[in-house]
DNA sequence: GGTGTATACAACCAATAGGTTATGCAACCG
DNA sequence: CGGTTGCATAACCTATTGGTTGTATACACC
C-alpha cells in the first residue's frame, strides 16, 4: 500500500477530474458546454452514439464536479463548473515548479563541477 | 496514413495524458521523478506493489511521453519529461478561456437586460 | 387521458486497466 | 564460471469502462 492505506479525498477527486478529462467525447461536451448550457439531447446530436452513451459520460462529468444539472420542465439541461479544474491545474503547477527546482539545483551541480565524471549512487 | 481514416494525433497524446495523471500510483512516481531520475526498483520501494506493477505504471507514463527511459549497467532509469504537460495544460487553459469569454457574454447580457441593482460581480 | 418528448436506468457485452505470480534475460560481482 | 540483481514480460484474474438496446418515468400539449 502508499504511506497511507486510505486514500485522500483531494486524489480522489484528481482521479476523477483527470479520468474525466481522459476522453474525447467528454472534452468536446465539455467544449460545447462552455459556450452554455445544453440539454442531453443538444449535446448528443453531434455525436454518432446514443443518447444513453452521452448521458453516462455526462455522469462521469458530474462526478468529476465538473458538470452539473440543471431543471427545465423535462429538461435537465447540464452547465459547466470550474472548480475541479482548480485543483487539477494547481497539481500540474505544483509539478511543474518541482521540475523547474530540480533544473535549477542540477544547472548548479553542474556548474559546480566543471568535470562532469560519472558519480556512483550506491543502492539504497 | 490515409489522412482522415484516424483520429487527431494530438486528441490521443491528451487522452494519453490525461489518464496518465488519473492514477495517484502515477502521480506519485511522477513526483518522485521530480526531483531526479531513478530506477525501477527504486521508484517502486516506497509503494506496497510488486515491481511488475510499477513497470506496467511506468510504461504507461511512458506511452504518454511523460517520462523516457535511460539505461546505465542493467539499469534502466526513468526521467522526467515535460512537453506533454504542455498540451495538457493548453487544453485546460484554453477551455478556461472560453469559460471566461461566455460569462463576459452572460454578464453583458444581464447588462443589456438591466437587472435591478445587480453589480457585476466579476467571478475569479 | 393519450401521445410525443426528454431523460434516466437496467441488463448486457467486449475491451481495457490494474493488479498478481512466475519466468526470462542481460549485466554485474566475486 | 555461477550466483545475484534489475527489469521486462507473459499468463492470469477481476473490476471498470464505454458502448449497446430496451424499458420506465415525468412532463407538456392538445
Amino acid at each position: 500500500m502508499q504511506p497511507n492505506s486510505y486514500k485522500s479525498q483531494a486524489a480522489d477527486r484528481l482521479d476523477a477530474t483527470f479520468a474525466a478529462l481522459a476522453d474525447p467525447t467528454r472534452r468536446a461536451l465539455l467544449a460545447r458546454l462552455a459556450s452554455g448550457e445544453a440539454s442531453v439531447t443538444e449535446l448528443a446530436a453531434p455525436f454518432a452514439m446514443s443518447q444513453a452513451a452521452i448521458s453516462k459520460h455526462l455522469k462521469v462529468l458530474e462526478r468529476a464536479g465538473l458538470v452539473s444539472r440543471g431543471r427545465d420542465a423535462q429538461r435537465r439541461p447540464r452547465r459547466v463548473e470550474a472548480k475541479p479544474l482548480d485543483e487539477a491545474t494547481e497539481w500540474i503547477e505544483s509539478y511543474r515548479r518541482s521540475l523547474e527546482r530540480s533544473f535549477m539545483r542540477l544547472d548548479a551541480l553542474l556548474d559546480d563541477l566543471q568535470t562532469p565524471k560519472k558519480r556512483r549512487p550506491t543502492k539504497r
